[in-house]
RNA sequence: CGGGGUAUGGCGCAGUCUGGUAGCGCACUCGCUUUGGGAGCGAGUGGUCGUAAGUUCGAAUCUUACUACCCCGACCA
């Protein structure tokens, strides 16, 4: 992509609403513009971030087995009744009616189309265990949508349901949920730890969180400096404890001492258990041919929250400091005086056209613009790794490539090709 | 929903107290010169000052109502 084309208009400034870095990064690199209060506009750097954590997503829950499907946004306040949600669903569900005054809500969440679905065309202990996802827009309208996409009122979510025989089976279907969440947040690139968590008003049995830490998180956690406790201070305050008051205490698991730090809750995965099953009465046939109720579990990755939190983790004074992995470009081309010198427009072009060949994702800055405005916005924008083409190469055939998180190096353009190579092979 | 704040060109702001018909920086357009840390000169484009009503000869400025947005709290991927 030619930097002169894409639609990508950063902002020397901060925008005035914006209060959390991220927020702010996200619309100084093009990233997301605002419609309205909570609702934005994906734009095309933005959107590739999205993209890409929407598709390592896909690929680690096919790879567990699960199966993509694609419900509706519109629901019928039909399904909503069967479980009594129609009622206990407080204003956070935006209702809204078709022509023929029939009511309909914005979908927040799917347990009742998707447990409906299955009802209707799962019927023996055979088919079972099922899991399916979606990755799909969901509509929450929360009390107060903040922190730009951190919690917006419209957002990507990936859930995925589990239908199950028996509580066994159950306890299988969450156990590798569990693990195909950690590859995820590990091929992601991001920092996080599992939490012990309230059930909430989804009701149901176990539950744990995944939180990103972030200084900027809106949950406290307590979590253990050399195991993998962690504890979230909601669950405390069913019990009367203040959070603060364990840092430095021992873990209670014996390993490791606790520290209290901030997370952004990234995913959630419980056990649902029959509660919904039986609501909508949803039964399958044992191999004895006796009616049985679903176990159900679901899981969700907030996707769109993914991207922020990333950012929160992830960036410096100057900017975005993208994990490779959900990087929207994998490398930028910054040409200085590619409008006039010949010899450097000829070479980054070039260099532009053979790393496209060889796999890379490359923007290329032909801007007419200086060095400086040209740094700036490729810190701003955070691609792993920057190729200065300028006068050190006119003077003595020199590139230097220089990473994002600081490393620098002078290479010859000759070099260039089997350097991207081997970092291609590893 | 309770408390606080903001609203003036795409972004950041001044002007409001003390009414006189809108200004600065950045961005954008054209030309020339520039190009290793957000370039220079010259010439331009763009705003009925959130909306409505009122006071006044005259309102961005005063009055009233409304709306939107942001922050803090109670809910959540």
């Amino acid at each position: 992509m030619l930097w002169s084309k894409i639609f990508l208009p950063t902002l020397k400034d901060t925008p005035q609403d914006a209060e959390v870095i991220s927020h702010q990064l996200m619309l100084r690199a093009g990233m997301i513009r605002k419609v309205t209060s909570g609702i934005y506009n994906w734009l095309p750097l933005g959107l590739r971030v999205l993209k890409k954590i929407e598709n390592i997503v896909r690929e680690e829950m096919d790879a567990s087995g699960a199966q993509e499907v694609l419900m509706p946004m519109v629901q019928p306040r039909e399904l909503w009744e069967e479980t009594q949600r129609w009622k206990k669903m407080g204003p956070e569900l935006l209702r809204i009616q078709d022509r023929h005054d029939r009511d309909f809500c914005l979908g927040p969440t799917h347990e009742e189309v998707i447990t409906d679905l299955v009802r209707n065309n799962v019927k023996s202990y055979k088919e079972l265990p099922l899991n399916l996802y979606q990755i799909q827009t969901k509509f929450r309208d929360e009390v107060r949508p903040r922190y730009g996409v951190m919690r917006g009122r419209e957002f990507l979510m990936k859930d995925s349901y589990s239908f199950n025989i028996n509580q066994d089976s159950l306890n299988e279907s969450y156990l590798l949920i569990k693990e195909t969440y950690k590859k995820i947040i590990d091929r992601l690139g991001l920092e996080y730890k599992i939490v012990k968590a309230d059930s909430g008003s989804i009701g149901g049995d176990a539950s744990e969180e995944f939180h990103v830490l972030a200084e900027n998180g809106e949950d406290t956690i307590a979590v253990s400096n050399s195991s993998e406790f962690a504890i979230n201070s909601e669950l405390l305050l069913t019990e009367g404890e203040d959070i603060n008051s364990l840092e430095g205490k021992p873990s209670p698991d014996g390993n490791g001492i606790i520290e209290v730090k901030k997370g952004i809750e990234i995913g959630h995965i419980f056990q649902l258990g029959k509660i919904y099953a039986e609501a909508m009465n949803a039964n399958v046939l044992d191999n004895e041919g006796k009616s049985q109720t679903l176990y159900m579990g679901c899981y969700g990755i907030g996707i769109s929250r993914l991207v922020a939190a990333a950012i929160e983790q992830n960036h410096d004074e100057k900017g975005i400091v993208w994990p490779e992995a959900i990087a929207p470009y994998e490398v930028n081309i910054i040409a200085i005086g590619f409008e006039k010198d010949d010899k450097i427009k000829k070479t980054a072009l070039n260099l532009y056209d053979k790393l496209l060949s060889m796999g890379y994702e490359v923007i290329l800055d032909d801007r007419n613009d200086g060095f400086g405005k040209k740094m700036k916005d490729a810190e701003l924008i955070g691609i792993p790794i920057n190729l200065i083409i300028g006068k050190q190469y006119t003077e003595n055939n020199e590139i230097e490539l220089r990473h994002r998180d600081g490393k620098s190096s002078i290479s010859m353009v000759e070099d260039i090709e089997t350097i991207f190579d081997h970092y291609k092979s590893k």
